[in-house]
RNA sequence: CGGGAUGUGGCUCAGUCUGGUAGAGCACAGCGUUCGGGACGCUGGGGUCGGAGGUUCAAAUCCUCUCAUCCCGACCA
């Protein structure tokens, strides 16, 4: 892999964000137009997010299944806001097996159409619900532009999808999904989120309103990094689901459904990256600790390896993903920063030094600071010590999005405030027409109507008309 | 689809204006010395210069066409 030189300013954000993903060597441009080879490092990331989330949705009552890529073109017409939202961007197959098909298939772009054709043969009573699918797949979307990781035209992610008796009972799941996002973003990747709730503008097409997580990334732009929608009787009635309630009348179904795609790693890499590169929160590394034998001579060197194959069994018994690094065509400093670009939370370095004083040096990626201690009950001070490597993370997430926050009721400096990057809670009116214009005008967009916000009487920033309550406005990725 | 740029070894690029034996650094292989923050020396392998056509004694370089990619906008997880 060919050396890259990290260099982050706020006006090349871009570039500074395709250098990290170079040099940890997390993904690279395929030959297809806006597709991307995710390699090793970049996926063992993504594997660490599905067994979490995968755990949380096991917890929540969800099991997984698995629908086909292509559907019938005529599925995706059958709801006219899903269709009018998805139609552009579909990849359409007409050809196979060296004919022109009758029907032309469609590539997912999102599975609910396939899903709910089946559904309507699992559903008959209330007895069937609630019906609580998860699927991982790969969907594709034929966007304009594309970015490694945040918009890719094929990507992978997990989309719930849900049946449900009652309206109430779609909103309690939708809600519920949302918050294991929420958990998920916060407790697993250290990243601060905002949970709301999408405007008309900007919500799912077809569902009946659209929740999600918002984050901030690096440069003070947002980032939507999971949705959950409730589809209402939208699907259910386009696709003919029906159920027989426990009064013995017939109803329509309702629906929900969630996803969160490989864009999460994109926000790892924006939220927590620095100049040398990507930092991996300890609970999402493959590698939590690399270890980095130093030594000179080769009878160092083979007493250097053993006490290093010892504590790498140590800490591997503990339950620590670790690596003695044992490549000897590189020098330790060369490793130093190689670990650091691959984000691994904690070197620990070991020489004919620390090994006459029974020690190690640990060195903290997020911080950069470096301690020595003891190889008695390394372990438990490692695992403390990711411990807090994985709160000190969240907490400086917190701290930046905090002081990238700003409250504002002035339209005329608005839009000053937001080339500095960041949320303004700003209040809003509820008219579409306010929202265009700011989004027009502004390039910023309602992130979201967060779910906990004080009620507070306002005029809207835009056109001065009454509001009840602030929303977040941001520039987004 | 508009605006801008770029295609030259695995990677980053120079060379193009002014045509004349395809270059550098990194990476890779071998040997030796090194190894506590990106080591060094010597040797070596690897490119029909995105593609097609044209001009010319001669084209990476000039002309025509074409393909692809990246960046900025409209679309979006």
């Amino acid at each position: 892999m060919a050396e890259v030189k990290i260099t982050k300013r706020a006006d090349d954000f871009s570039r500074w964000y395709t250098d990290v993903i170079a040099a940890a060597e997390l993904a690279e441009h395929a030959p297809v137009k806006g597709c991307m080879i995710i390699r090793p490092n970049g996926y063992a990331i993504w594997e660490k997010m599905q067994q979490a989330l995968d755990r949380m949705f096991k917890d929540t009552g969800h099991q997984n299944a698995y629908f086909p890529m292509f559907i019938p073109e005529s599925f995706l017409k059958k709801e006219a806001k899903h269709v009018e939202g998805f139609a552009p961007e579909v990849a359409v197959v007409t050809y196979g097996g060296g004919e022109k098909l009758e029907e032309p298939l469609i590539v997912r772009p999102t599975s609910e159409t396939i899903i709910w054709n089946t559904y309507r043969n699992w559903i008959q009573s209330y007895r069937d619900l609630p019906l609580l699918i998860n699927q991982w797949a790969n969907v594709v979307r034929w966007e304009m532009r594309t970015r490694l990781f945040l918009r890719t035209t094929e990507f992978l992610w997990q989309e719930g999808h849900t049946a449900h008796a009652s309206y109430d009972e779609a909103e309690e799941e939708t809600v519920r999904m949302l918050g294991v996002y929420k958990t998920f973003a916060q407790d697993y990747m250290a990243l601060p989120v905002i949970e709301g709730r999408k405007t008309e503008r900007e919500k799912f097409a077809g569902a009946d309103h659209t929740y999600s997580i918002e984050a901030m990334m690096g440069d003070g732009k947002a980032l939507q990094a999971g949705t959950s929608h409730h589809l209402g009787q939208n699907f259910a009635k386009a696709f003919d689901v029906t159920f027989q309630t426990q009064q013995g009348t017939r109803d329509w179904v309702y629906a929900t459904s969630w996803g969160l795609s490989t864009r999460m790693i994109g926000a790892l890499i924006m939220a927590h990256g620095d100049d040398n590169g990507i930092v991996i929160p300890p609970k999402l590394a493959t590698i939590q600790a690399a270890i980095i034998p130093i030594a000179r001579k080769p009878e160092e060197r083979a007493r250097v390896l053993e006490v290093g194959n010892r504590i790498a069994a140590e800490l591997k018994q503990a339950g620590i993903g670790c690596k003695l690094d044992e490549r000897d065509q590189y020098s330790p400093g060369w490793k130093f920063n190689d670990w650091e670009k691959r984000g691994v939370p904690l070197r620990i370095e070991l020489g004919p030094k620390d090994i006459e004083k029974n020690q190690v040096v640990i060195a903290r990626r997020d911080t950069g600071e470096k301690t020595p201690v003891s190889q008695e009950g390394l372990a438990q001070t490692v695992s403390g010590l990711l411990d807090t490597v994985q709160k000190s993370m969240f907490d400086r997430a917190v701290e930046f999005r905090e002081r990238n926050t700003h409250r504002v009721d002035d339209y005329g400096k608005f839009n000053e405030m937001l080339d500095a990057g960041g949320f303004l809670w700003a209040h809003w009116c509820n008219d579409d027409a306010c929202e265009e214009r700011v989004k027009s005008e502004t390039k910023a967009t309602i992130r979201c109507i967060p779910l906990k916000r004080d009620m507070e009487s306002g005029k809207c920033i835009a056109c001065g008309a009454p509001s009840d309550g602030r929303v977040i406005f941001a520039r987004a990725y």
